[in-house]
DNA sequence: AGTAACAGTAACACAGAGGTAACCAAGTAA
DNA sequence: TTACTTGGTTACCTCTGTGTTACTGTTACT
């Protein structure tokens, strides 16, 4: 008796350990990749950037790769893309309202890759 | 000379942002990869964990995947691999200290997924 | 004798992530 | 006329992250 509710107890934690797992995994496929969050913490420190500065910040970045991982943000209503009427064209990037709540996140990558530097190179 | 300082402020600035910026590249590069931060997570959520329970605790991964993971995640001092001796050998793997500072992080990447399922996949 | 659990390793294969370079269209400055 | 800027696209190629399957050695159970 004891037995099968401790039994039940250990599956209820496992199985809420199951979908925070995967809650991870649903953040992590957003944000994988070389570039996404070099990206988004470009935009997002500028407020509003344009495709060719973004490319100057980030560094390394080609302009096929940004226009890709650009086109996902989007998809993944992260940013928002903006054609401004000026000569020549220039486009627009901010962040929207739901990429701003990647701000904790990213703050903390900051912070503890600062850390984490330290602690692996020594210095 | 107003303009040179203010441009002097600006790049300042830059720089800063450019710091940042390989700041979190860093954090990236440890936890890029499909798997990496559920292992953690799972070691986490359990304290120590042997290599077959993890196993089972990520949903999908291979055994050599696992492997390889584990041992990138103890090069880069977040997990400590301890040999028991029993009958058969177990393997027991935990957070190191430096490991468990991720668990911010780890909080925030779970409460932002689920957040950002609802706001894609609409529930 | 045969099989299962444990913690991996080795060999092979493939999609797709990412790099490079050329190109486009429209306007504009030299 | 030529060259440059902006925001990309396209073709082509390489490389690595990940999957699949099979295999190892030791001990214990049946």
């Amino acid at each position: 008796m004891q037995q099968e509710q401790k039994s039940c107890k250990i599956e209820e934690f496992q199985q809420h350990q199951r979908k925070r797992m995967k809650a991870v995994q649903d953040s992590m496929d957003v944000l994988n990749g070389k570039w996404k969050i070099s990206i988004i913490s470009s935009i997002c420190c500028y407020k509003k950037r344009r495709f060719s500065d973004i490319l100057n910040d980030v560094e390394g970045i080609s302009n096929r790769m940004l226009s890709k991982e650009l086109k996902e943000l989007e998809l993944n209503q992260l940013v928002k893309r903006t054609v401004l009427d000026t000569q020549p064209i220039t486009v627009q990037y901010e962040l929207t309202e739901h990429g701003n709540t990647l701000q904790t996140i990213i703050t903390n990558l900051t912070d503890w890759g600062i850390v984490h530097r330290k602690k692996i190179v020594g210095k």
